[in-house]
DNA sequence: CTAATGACTCGAT
DNA sequence: AATCGAGCCATTA
């Protein structure tokens, strides 16, 4: 239920916002809520996101642009095969390109 | 309440 | 350049 899970909410939202074929990490969507999150927060709100289709955990990695959560998809694999079909290239779990496959989550807040 | 863990990041050696 | 350690915040035990 919706109890105290406000930024999880937070940061599916962001996740959500988060374009085809465009990635970002977990320290820039913690900065984009304000700082006030650290980083491995953020990670903590995607291993809640499990089984939610909304929120494109796959466009989410760290700052290296490793899949460092791959392990936790199912199947694992899946995150760096939906990336590649995103037009995104993933060798050795790491993405090539990254960061002109970035896409920064403030972008997104400064609409708002 | 204290302690430990976690899909992270940065600074120092 | 690579490796190690500490910091950060929230959740769980």
């Amino acid at each position: 239920m919706f109890k105290n899970t406000d930024f999880f909410e937070a940061v599916y939202g962001i996740v959500r916002l988060i374009p085809p074929g465009k990635v970002t990490t977990y320290g820039a969507i913690a900065q984009a809520l304000g700082s006030k999150s650290g980083a491995r927060m953020v990670g903590w709100a995607m291993n809640a996101s499990h089984g939610l289709a909304d929120v494109p955990a796959h466009r989410v990695v760290n700052r290296q642009g490793l899949l460092t959560g791959k392990m936790h998809f199912n199947p694992p694999d899946d995150m760096q095969r939906k990336l590649e079909e995103e037009g995104i290239t993933v060798m050795n779990d790491q993405i090539q390109q990254f960061e002109q496959h970035f896409w920064n989550p403030s972008l997104a807040i400064q609409i708002e």
